[in-house]
DNA sequence: AATATTTTTTAGATCAATCTAAACTTTTAT
DNA sequence: ATAAAAGTTTAGATTGATCTAAAAAATATT
């Protein structure tokens, strides 16, 4: 079994692998855990010890299929209870990533089937990202930034790439959530910024870096 | 802030005190704690220089206000935690326990407020246990053993004494549960065993040591 | 009261997780 | 291609939590 720690940091790796594709750097990791690279090579040797990872120095770890699949459920239980604190207990999508954070290493097999049954057997998280099932599956539906929509094509947001508090914050005030329909009305050349209407209601500029942020499918119809 | 074993010694100190009255020894933590004398001694200096606790050397250790606040909060957020498991995920009554163990170290006081309101603002947990506000009050009826009971008068049970596993597994096997309301219909003298009516339905015969677990109240007619 | 027993504390080790500072590779730039 | 810069690892320390073994204090026994 892992330690929280360990646990943290098999989290942290597999996400810079981007799945378990690449080899991650020592500093990658020790700048997304704020801590030091001494620190990180110390943990990674320990996490090559269990198979987790493999290992080979001055070039990166990979992560195994072992360490994928602990890793996989550690986001699992992370997105069921993000998706509790919304749903049931009504906190806002900006509030629960510290909270989860910590939930998310609770060792109970029972209470994460129980907590998923309850939930409904939920598919993404409030942030709309994929929730891995019991096996480590992921169906994920092919996502596009809207930057890169069409004019006028009716888009959906399903997730965000990059969910810091400040950004979440920021898409709260200007009225944009997981599920809003967003249609691109009109793009600036020069900056790349855009115009939008969310919902079929609220006309809003918003800047290339946000339309890059913001992950959407097509809406068929 | 506590850290995880700190907050499980606080709150086996404040159990074992008796509510903050007497002074706990050394070898009663380390048993409770399934622990070693010298680690106890080790985390009991700890806690005296965090004033959660006042320490006299070979004499014992005495809980302070701040600890003893410490520890009811602790205690609230188990038995929060309980309540839901068993009322939201239907944990049973000897399922919980393990789980709330971790759960109760959660630290969010966001959390155990919406919690708290999600479940209604229970008063007692599954067991019986009253839950402490969120100011460390605690509203105790009077709770009578059931071996102290009168002969024909009714009591519902509000909580055991002894909430090992073992026993809740017996007790809901003869279908005594938190709120059963139960009669003395005969008393044996020489082993103090007993014949009860639960529910006005079973009549089974418990011994002297089941009726002196089972924690209630008189039933006001 | 003197001795034996029990309880508690201290001393010294170990392990996980972390750090700083120094040493060592790899990469980049001149 | 060599020197400078950047990145990584090792060495050595620290802190929290734990342990065993030995010393010290309190309690019990004869």
């Amino acid at each position: 079994m892992l330690t929280f720690t360990e646990e943290n940091y098999i989290k942290a790796i597999y996400r810079l692998s981007e799945g378990g594709l690449k080899a991650v750097l020592t500093n990658e990791v020790a700048e997304t855990m704020s801590t030091k690279a001494a620190s990180v090579t110390d943990m990674i040797k320990r996490l090559s010890n269990k198979n987790l990872i493999s290992y080979e120095k001055y070039y990166g770890a990979k992560i195994t299929k072992l360490g994928k699949s602990q890793a996989l459920t550690v986001i699992r239980k992370h997105r069921l209870w993000e998706t509790f604190l919304v749903e049931k207990l009504h906190f806002t999508w900006d509030e629960v990533h510290d909270v989860a954070e910590q939930l998310e290493h609770i060792q109970s097999p029972l209470l994460i089937e129980k907590l998923d049954e309850f939930l409904g057997f939920p598919t993404a998280d409030p942030h709309g990202h994929p929730i891995p099932d019991k096996d480590g599956k992921v169906h994920t539906p092919t996502l596009i930034p809207l930057s890169e929509s069409a004019l006028n094509k009716k888009s959906v947001v399903m997730s965000v790439r990059d969910g810091s508090p400040s950004f979440l914050q920021y898409l709260s005030k200007i009225g944009i959530y997981i599920g809003a329909m967003i249609v691109i009305l009109d793009k600036t050349e020069f900056d790349s910024s855009m115009e939008v209407l969310i919902d079929n209601k609220t006309r809003i500029f918003i800047s290339r870096d946000a339309a890059q942020n913001l992950l959407t499918t097509a809406l068929m119809k």
